[in-house]
DNA sequence: TGGACGATGACATTTCGATGACACGGACGG
DNA sequence: CCGTCCGTGTCATCGAAATGTCATCGTCCA
């Protein structure tokens, strides 16, 4: 899941960044509205974290315009405005989520993953695939009890492929999902990743390559 | 099926054509308006990606000059221009989709691949012949339920034959259709990918030859 | 009956994924 | 502040699968 953080604030630019890097998100980051449409522009995101007060206006009015183009990605405000009004405004102009500033990064996180599940199949904290437990909210994965460490990207990987058992995924919708801009598209990092994975999962054949295509999840209805 | 991409950013001109190959399709790229109109006289494609803008012009113009005169490929644009009316424009002079970016480029596969399907028999998802199905989206090929494992150009040829059943297709149209240009009219690569056909088919004369015409699937009615 | 054409199988080449070794950088603890 | 560990990315290499090439054989028809 990758996600555009839009932020003019200095220390917000590290901190939330961060935060969310360490729930296995990939994570870009635009200092204004003129950076965020370029952004949008070139990669496709899972969800945009927007500061309502940019350098270069107001965000609202720019996720308002690009809604009624039929925009449809995720957002969340944050912002200090606290008003009734200006909570109402978030929610009209196109934001799905809303965060008042003071607040906890790992509230920001949890919302932003919330956000992110609900855009694809349906939110769903605990993935399963055969005996593999993938519980989203702690970051921890399961393969028949016995708790595995993968590493962020191996996390987000596994969660992408899980979420779409079944359907081959492209080298490039991994990179494009699970990694930030700074990702080169033509490097063998995807590979290296499922092999990491295969070996943490203790079973090779548990991610099916698809020659010219990409990886899966064949769903075994019997096994 | 093969495409032709007409794109001038170098990252995309990499992405696209990957993608699109690993969909089976042959894909030809072209990097202005100039170079995409050599290539459409010289060869013939069942889909063509543009971008909307490109270092000798905006493709949209060339596109309704064409289809003034009857051009009827499907053509699928790209742009960054997202503004309704530019939307508006891309449907009304010749274009059969769009696609703003940034995009997925599963997306843009997805399409193209609807689009070819479209110009052929009229969106099939499932294509049959006999007691052969072809899952297009999936890209399966069962025979009689049991999945033959089929690599990208023995599917291609197949799809091909099997969406002009009871016509005769020569070797130039095969390689034309399931080659890119960097295919050799005069080798015997349709006769080998023919050959290896039926054999996973598991009946030689279920693709019958024409001799000096080409290869078939002949509409069985009883058998 | 000879020649053109298709079929066939062996073999060469290319492409692609798997793998392991290594490099780099940030986090963390001493 | 330095050294170490860990996560991650890169690279070279290997091997298998896919694809292309070639020589040969059979067969159909003039």
């Amino acid at each position: 899941m990758r996600v555009l953080v839009v932020e003019d604030n200095e220390d917000l630019q590290v901190a939330v960044p961060a935060a969310l890097r360490s729930a296995a998100l990939a994570v870009d980051l635009a200092v204004s509205i003129a950076a965020a449409d370029e952004a949008l522009f070139v990669n496709a995101y899972d969800c945009v974290v927007f500061d309502r007060l940019l350098p270069d206006g107001d965000s609202i009015r720019y996720v308002r315009h690009r809604r009624e183009q039929g925009w449809a990605v995720p957002v969340l405000f944050l912002t200090g405005l606290d008003t009734l009004a200006d909570r109402v405004d978030g929610f009209e102009y196109g934001g799905d989520d809303y965060l008042v500033k003071p607040f906890a990064v790992a509230e920001l996180t949890a919302r932003v993953l919330s956000l992110c599940r609900r855009a694809g199949t349906g939110r769903t904290p605990v993935l399963r695939y055969q005996d593999v437990e993938m519980d989203t909210g702690r970051r921890e994965v399961r393969r028949g009890g016995v708790l595995l460490g993968l590493t962020a990207k191996e996390f987000a990987v596994l969660e992408y492929l899980i979420t779409r058992t079944d359907r081959t995924v492209s080298r490039s919708e991994l990179i494009e999902h699970c990694w930030d801009a700074a990702a080169d598209p033509m490097s063998n990092v995807v590979d290296a990743t499922i092999r990491r994975l295969r070996t943490k999962l203790r079973t090779p054949d548990l991610i099916e390559a698809v020659r010219g295509q990409g990886y899966r999840l064949v769903r075994a209805d019997g096994a």
